[in-house]
DNA sequence: ATTAAAATATGATATTTATCATGCTTTTAT
DNA sequence: ATAAAAGCATGATAAATATCATATTTTAAT
């Protein structure tokens, strides 16, 4: 198994202000795993007493809500970490964590992340950082949920993950949701998914070629009412 | 003025974890302030260079929507701290704080917090604690906004006032707002607040008088759908 | 390759919520 | 004390969205 001194995604988080030694400590207790498509990592309630480095794949954290249905609150790509939250807070996940495509994740367990919080003062201030960025970007979610109809939440929802996930060589996303995921960002019903995205279609804002989506006119996607 | 040190208010929030010393000289380089009901403490986009910790009273922390309504993202109290997370991150405020009665304040500039979070591990660890809470909450509220009908978050958002702020000798939730506050919060009209609390009233949920309400039937409004 | 299952698509209709209008009541300012 | 403003209340109507039904297409399993 490869060593955390030597892996170039630990750049990405907050691994990357642990000392050579620390970094050796946890390269010796981590465990690593694969998850396939569609698969859980973990599941809303579980006490995952560690937190996972994402090594390669792209996964969705999920609260269920009290009418059955999910709702997705963030996207994870490779490169960073899962369940800092709960370790912090020392809980139980509040999230399930599924994983969109394959997955390879690392996992390292409480006892050595806690150890390092309490040692290591820069990384204790960067898992605050990043802590922070998540509160302002959840922030902005509460806000866009509460005051935006469907249509701009479904326009604001492509538009986010065009400008944080990017896209490939054909111009389209790179992170392939299905219309019910869509519906699970947005908090709506799948079929007023497929509605709107038919429009904006129509309407010449997004191209789709099966399940995967190319952003055509940002500008009018930054305008939908 | 009253010092730091002697502050009953820090234990209730993370200046319980600063030394002595850090105590006096934040101390010495705190100012106060008197902020009275419906005055900004801060605005959105304010750099504020430092946080508050509340002495007295009670704000609210809004931001403005795009199509000019303001969202309620938080309730703060005396004892908590406001800005952390700005501090942390280095930028601006993303949110604005109002004041919803006379609020006393104590500001602590930026460059005497940030000394302490280098320094002072315990204290680090505790404002971490403090947004991963925040942060779980938020999560909540997004799944409440996103999955719940407006009369379902209306019930939730009284229920949560009267676990958290709870109610003064005849009942009546401590915190009193108006109805477009709590439309506000909600994210809805607030014809619809109006409504929905009328039909609350008349169905025994809640009892009011004037801006004050009482919960009546706890449990029912639990299960409102 | 074929069948079953899942995902997508679209129409019809019901429900929820917003918007606009108007009147009443309470609070605030002078 | 009184006027003005702000907040509360309710009806009528419009708009947005959900739900149910059904057909088609795509994907997965054998």
């Amino acid at each position: 198994m490869s060593t955390c001194e030597q892996c170039i995604l630990k750049q990405f988080n907050s691994l990357k202000y642990l000392t050579k030694e620390e970094l050796v400590r946890i390269s010796d207790c981590k465990t690593s795993k694969i998850v396939r498509k569609g698969q859980l990592l973990f599941n809303e309630g579980d006490l995952i007493n560690g937190i996972f480095c994402v090594r390669d794949g792209i996964c969705k954290l999920t609260k269920l809500s009290a009418n059955g249905k999910d709702q997705i609150v963030k996207l994870v790509v490779k490169g960073e970490l899962i369940g800092q939250r709960s370790l912090v807070s020392e809980e139980s996940t509040n999230l399930s964590a599924t994983a969109l495509n394959d997955m390879q994740v690392c996992f390292i367990p409480k006892y050595e992340v806690m150890r390092d919080l309490h040692e290591n003062n820069d990384f204790t201030l960067d898992v605050l950082k990043v802590m922070a960025k998540d509160l302002k970007e959840a922030d902005n979610l509460i806000v866009n949920m509460a005051q935006k109809s469907v249509r701009q939440r479904l326009a604001e929802a492509l538009l986010y993950i065009h400008a944080a996930f990017g896209t490939d060589e054909d111009g389209m996303l790179t992170i392939v949701l299905s219309r019910e995921d869509y519906a699970n960002i947005v908090g709506t019903a799948t079929e007023s998914v497929i509605r709107i995205l038919s429009q904006f279609k129509k309407d010449g804002l997004i191209a789709t070629k099966g399940k995967q989506i190319r952003l055509e006119d940002i500008t009018a996607l930054k305008r939908v009412e």
